[in-house]
DNA sequence: TTGAAAGCGATACCAC
DNA sequence: GTGGTATCGCTTTCAA
């Protein structure tokens, strides 16, 4: 491939010098802040700048450095990944912090297949300073990056227990709590879920807080009210006309996504019993779909936004050799129709 | 902000150089496949580089040849704006392309506001090599960029018919040809439209389409039943409402989005009337939504995912000079349950 | 066909 | 405080 060069030719430190009269390594300092240059020095070398509309060289500093200025985004290509709305927002939260900190996020969409795939590779390459990952799967490339030193943040809890990568995540034990509480608190006596992937820790971790909500409230977990579906519709109206066929006493159902809660519905409606007058459903996701669907499903909200800040908070604090810190976002309860 | 540098050490020409038993020009010939070089010294230089693992900086040849093999994605900062799913898919078409041409997105989620806004200043800054734009509701900023000789290449129809940047976009008027030619076949009288938001031109082409329709099947478009709405499910519902009280006979809609046609689907079940028995309803996108709404969408789905990867061709085209070629994708139409 | 050497633009060390 | 200069890794004339 041959690519000709775009060039809108840019002024350098060189005629900043001159027309300042000083040298390059003065520019250099009053624009990087040094205090110890005389004021008028500095005054004319910023002068000189914004008469010539000078605009720094990344690829020259980067040289000189070491550093690009620039962090990975990687996310696993699947089919279904980036379709989800969630990650879109994600994105959102990181490029904005990024651009407030004059950092670039650089997406890269790839499967994260073998462990020595082209993304290991490249991130090792040093092309990058640092590594966010979304949608955690394969724990492998993600360890084989950070043991070689470059800084890693991951997006949702990691499924090694003792990893030491930093991570941000939604509180999603909270939130299966929340939900749950919400549902005990409502009058429902026997609470049953839908759980999500379990070999996700998002799915994991939505039914531990449904769990702890029995806990809290000294109710006894019953194994038959807990139904694992997938996140997809047809598994969870499988699974909820499977619960009502076993469990004719049902009268709430936490789903983990809402999706789920959709699917449960449908099949609630389809035994001939009402939502929520019958049995109360709580979704999990606040998507567009809770607040389009008809009964308006009530759901838990997840800061997803606040997701994408936080990992972008937390890489600026690994570049700048801050000790990593573990950010869990709160979840809150959106209260519709359902229940 | 002080940042420390990561450093994986890596290898360079020199070394290369003096393991191959070469200059570092030659290396530098072999590296970039020059067919002048002697074969067996470019063995000696690939065997060189491969032994020591040898990764490109990319930094020190963007400093010499002026090109960073970046492109930057903007997409406008609406809160709304990246969590349609739609924008993910896009990117994951870009990314994809891109990664295989050793070309890397970097993305900016940003709003476009004023011309000379950060942005702007930051594309014309020569960081990158080229723009793609997703949504564009702020032609000042492309244009600006794009007459500093920034290669652009936007995403979606511009609204300016003489714009001469080169676009990729979906079929919306041949989707909604295709939608309301169904609708016609399947022998519907009366066939309605709920509009998207005339002020994008993804909404304009799409009610073309439907027009276009009544005149290939030589009838007349009839006003009373062009419902302009704005793609969202509130306004769908109450347009809806209001053609079904206006002309009872209507048999068929054309809704310019899937949420748009639940919605209809919504208001036509409140009348008491039947999906589609008495009235039949297209959608348009084959979103999630068009999938698990019971009863099921018919829609027309777009090649979303094409889109990207031909925003990224094009990209690449114009960086080696190419001419521009202005991409549109064919849609398809998804028959499901409700037309 | 190959090598020497001069940049690309910014940084940082070393003198003064 | 300030200036000179080597340096980062790669590309690209220019000679040979």
């Amino acid at each position: 491939m041959t690519l000709t060069p775009t060039s809108p030719s840019r002024s350098t430190y060189a005629e900043i010098a001159t027309k300042a009269g000083v040298s390059k390594a003065t520019v250099s300092r009053v624009l990087n802040g040094d205090e110890r240059v005389h004021p008028d020095r500095t005054a004319a070398v910023i002068a000189a700048a914004e008469g010539l509309g000078y605009r720094p060289n990344r690829a020259a500093r980067a040289l000189s450095t070491g550093r690009t200025g620039l962090v990975a985004v990687v996310i696993d290509d699947e089919p279904t990944a980036l379709s989800d709305p969630f990650w879109g927002v994600v994105l959102a939260g990181i490029s904005r912090v990024f651009l407030a900190n004059d950092l670039h996020s650089l997406l890269m969409v790839t499967p994260l297949g073998s462990p020595d795939g082209a993304i290991a590779h490249y991130l090792e390459g040093g092309e990058v300073d640092g590594a966010i990952f979304l949608q955690v799967h394969k724990d492998e490339v993600i360890k084989k990056v950070a043991e070689q030193g470059l800084p890693v943040v991951l997006i949702g809890r990691p499924f090694d227990e003792d990893s030491d990568i930093p991570f941000v995540d939604n509180d999603n034990r909270g939130g299966g709590l929340q939900a749950t509480k919400y549902l005990f608190d409502r009058g429902c006596k026997q609470v049953a879920t839908l759980t999500g992937d379990l070999e996700a820790t998002a799915g994991q971790d939505r039914l531990a807080g449904y769990k702890q909500a029995h806990i809290e409230a000294g109710r006894e977990v019953n194994n038959d009210l807990v139904a694992q579906a997938n996140w997809t519709f047809e598994s969870a109206k499988i699974m909820t006309l499977r619960l009502l066929a076993k469990n004719p006493d049902i009268d709430g159902i936490f789903a983990a996504n809402d999706i789920m809660a959709i699917a449960a519905i449908a099949a609630i409606q389809e035994r001939g019993r009402r939502v929520p007058d019958d049995i109360a459903v709580v979704g999990f996701d606040d998507s567009l779909l809770s607040q389009t669907h008809r009964p308006a499903i009530t759901t838990v909200r997840q800061d997803i936004i606040g997701l994408g800040v936080a990992a972008a908070e937390t890489m600026i604090g690994l570049l700048q050799d801050h000790e990593p810190k573990i950010d869990v976002l709160a979840t809150e309860i959106m209260i519709r129709e359902t229940a």
